[in-house]
DNA sequence: ATGCGTCGGTCT
DNA sequence: GACCGACGCATG
């Protein structure tokens, strides 16, 4: 009898056994069609046995197998096991989730073809065209050669000027036929002399053989990608592939036109939340033929099934966008060292800022820690001023000391640059007269005060209200906005600096799509001269002629009830230091803060955020914080208070696990959200081992509990976001 | 997750 | 006595 042990995509801690025909020919890996529970369904084929528990008589046989070829192979079967079990997430769905939707919903991998452009060879002369716009992409197809319809789009190319082209059989569409770039010459632009630095960690890395991981300390402009670029190159001439993972903000046109211009001849794809279904497959089909030699993606991307992967980037590492934070709540930067490890090739993370738990596996030793001091240009360093608030008369949310320095600036012709990490015009409204505070009617917060749509809006559950006349309480008509949000800070400032034309850059300001890009170019052009904005405005883009930032909350990462706060204010903080001010002259950013002498604030400016991060190391290490200690956050939530609270009183045990310390329930931080009550277990352990063995008790613990299906609730390993 | 059976209640 | 929704349960 031949058994088939299958997963099915079911929130469910195990697998199924079906009989399997002989005539069937199925390999682990391959997608087949079953019965399931009365309806029919896709699963995944884990492995032939000759035996089951299972009495005949439940047995169903495997209706079909849908694929010829596994759509993961065993490499892959045996990383995405150690996923489930790591992230305590059922092995169905982990599987399910790092398959393209295509594949999830039975489609046929082979039937999606995505045409690319490219000149023809009338194109190839290059033409002097009366079009501005045709010219420019005639260049762009030159220089970055085939390309996708969509990526073509997306680089702000007209669907007109593109079919103008295609008119003129300057340009043309073809389907791609199999390109086998390994076998040929790299072709590459002319590059850059590394510097010193720069070209000691090159030969590390290129010396590397099999797995290792190496950490880029490097500051801004100190050019880390020219050191991607040029380890990337000795990879590829070797005929292997390579993925680059980027944070979400950071998958921009240009950081690809970079890679395409450097290396010509070499199919680059790309992978991100605004591909279709069908470009999606496109990219995991080339992926897995080999037929991409670069994929840049962003964190779903350390899921693609490489031929012959030889190296990882992680550009930024510390961006908190490699985190899922719903369902496999998985962090694409560690499981790209699992993958590493597995391909036996060596992973790159670089950043300026380095994650304290990644600085700390360097300082260890487990990672190779490699600095870039030297900045490329001779860029100075920008200067950190600390605005004393304390005792200190505000307008709008400035000291008079930074509203000084802004008129300085911006008398001088320069761009400032305003941070504030609150959306909105107010985070509440009150009552003058008797102190009411609007709060929000499903969430333990307060709704939001949007004056552009002149609404109440929760930031949690999305509830939006009208604004009320009266006092409910007492019926003054007195009810004004209190503390402030960017959009208050943009409707001070354009009344302060009337004649000044001001951008906002947040969440609600972008959310058209390519609001953001537009309002980017605006900037850089000169159109706007006061830039305002939440953390958005501070990730990966230059602003070469903003000659002075405020940070307005800098006390909101000093004092937060979220250990990570410190170490993420000091990342932005230098972040935004680095990608203002031109070369040759710096700028100035200016903290507005009640505790000016605090001893981490005071090390971040004095000495950097690599001291002040080392330190902030040594902090963690006497509170017994992670890296210290690791840590997990079982979260529930129900209507009824009382079930979520009994069941995870339920799961702390009588006597204590040795190794193991737990908090809780305790209150999540908002302990309402659109109805719900939401409570936490945080489950402390100083060894990983111990805590695996804890988490697989509990998993299968917490399923067979009475009330699990009354809560909704998850596992998070290695949350970000501890309370 | 999700379809099914059971149970308690209501409606005609 | 038929019908409906809430709830608990098993899924091979």
């Amino acid at each position: 009898m031949l058994i088939l042990e299958v997963a099915i995509k079911l929130p469910l801690h195990r697998t199924f056994d079906y009989l399997l025909e002989p005539h069937l020919q199925v390999e682990p890996g391959m997608r087949v069609s079953v019965n399931f529970a009365n309806r029919k369904c896709t699963a995944i084929a884990l492995q032939k046995k000759n035996h089951t528990d299972v009495p005949e008589a439940k047995l169903k046989a495997v209706l079909s197998v849908l694929d010829t070829h596994p759509v993961f192979n065993t490499q892959q079967l045996q990383f995405l096991r150690f996923v489930a079990q790591y992230y305590c997430h059922p092995i169905g769905d982990t599987l399910f989730t790092a398959l393209p939707a295509v594949l999830r919903d039975g489609g046929n991998p082979d039937k999606t073809q995505i045409p690319l452009l490219s000149l023809s060879e009338k194109g190839q002369a290059l033409p002097t065209l009366r079009s501005k716009k045709q010219q420019a992409l005639l260049s762009q197809l030159h220089e970055g050669g085939a390309i996708k319809l969509s990526e073509l789009k997306a680089l702000g190319f007209a669907q007109q000027t593109i079919k103008g082209l295609e008119q003129k059989g300057l340009i043309e569409q073809y389907i791609e036929h199999e390109c086998n770039w390994s076998q040929q010459p790299l072709e590459l632009d002319k590059k850059p002399r590394l510097n010193d630095q720069q070209a000691t960690i090159c030969s590390a890395i290129n010396a590397q053989q099999g797995y290792r991981t190496f950490l880029i300390e490097g500051v801004t402009g100190s050019g880390k990608t020219e050191v991607y670029l040029q380890c990337l190159e000795q990879i590829l001439a070797a005929g292997q592939q390579a993925l680059i993972l980027v944070p979400e903000i950071g998958l921009t046109p240009q950081t690809v036109n970079r890679f395409k211009k450097r290396f010509k001849n070499i199919p680059i794809d790309l992978w991100h939340s605004n591909l279709t279904d069908n470009e999606r497959m496109h990219t995991w089909r080339r992926a897995e033929k080999g037929s991409s030699a670069l994929v840049i993606g962003t964190r779903s991307a350390v899921f693609l099934p490489f031929q012959r992967l030889g190296m990882i980037v992680v550009d930024e590492e510390h961006d908190g966008s490699f985190k899922q934070q719903e369902g496999l709540r998985y962090h694409a930067r560690d499981l790209a060292a699992f993958r590493a490890h597995q391909q036996q090739c060596p992973l790159i993370l670089g950043t300026a800022t380095p994650a304290l738990d990644t600085l700390n596996k360097a300082i260890t030793n487990k990672y190779q820690l490699l600095s870039l001091t030297k900045r490329a240009q001779t860029q100075q360093d920008n200067k950190f001023e600390l605005v004393d608030m304390k005792g200190q008369p505000e307008q709008g949310g400035f000291s008079a000391m930074s509203l000084h320095w802004m008129e300085k600036t911006l008398a001088r012709g320069k761009q400032v640059m305003v941070f504030l990490n609150r959306r909105g015009f107010a985070p509440t409204l009150m009552c003058h007269e008797c102190g009411w505070l609007n709060t929000c009617r499903h969430c333990s917060t307060s709704a939001t005060y949007h004056r552009s749509l002149n609404r109440l809006v929760c930031h949690h559950c999305g509830e939006q209200d009208f604004v009320p006349q009266q006092c409910p309480d007492c019926g003054s008509t007195q009810i004004m906005p209190a503390g402030i949000g960017t959009e208050q800070l943009e409707s001070f400032l354009t009344e302060r600096f009337s004649d000044i034309p001001i951008t906002r850059i947040d969440r609600d300001s972008t959310r058209r799509k390519g609001s953001l890009e537009s309002a980017l170019e605006e900037i850089n052009q000169g159109g706007a001269r006061i830039l305002v904005g939440t953390q958005m405005l501070a990730k990966g883009h230059h602003f070469a002629d903003v000659s002075l930032v405020i940070i307005l909350d800098v006390d909101s990462g000093l004092y937060s009830c979220d250990f990570r706060a410190t170490e993420q204010m000091a990342q932005l903080i230098t972040q935004v230091a680095g990608r203002a001010g031109r070369a040759g002259e710096a700028g100035t950013v200016l903290l507005q803060t009640h505790f000016p002498e605090h001893p981490l604030l005071q090390d971040l400016i004095n000495n950097g955020y690599g001291d002040f991060a080392r330190y902030a190391l040594q902090e963690r290490e006497e509170a017994m914080l992670p890296p210290f200690a690791h840590l997990t956050i079982i979260r529930a939530e129900a209507t009824n208070q009382n079930t979520v609270l009994r069941f995870l009183s339920d799961l702390v045990p009588a006597s204590p696990y040795p190794g193991i310390q737990l908090l809780g329930p305790i209150p999540a931080p908002l302990e309402r959200i659109a109805g719900k009550y939401r409570y936490q277990l945080h489950i402390h352990a100083q060894k990983r081992t111990v805590l695996r063995d804890y988490l697989s008790q509990l998993a299968s613990y917490i399923t067979a509990h009475e009330s699990a299906n009354k809560v909704r609730w998850s596992i998070d390993v290695d949350p970000m976001d501890s309370y």
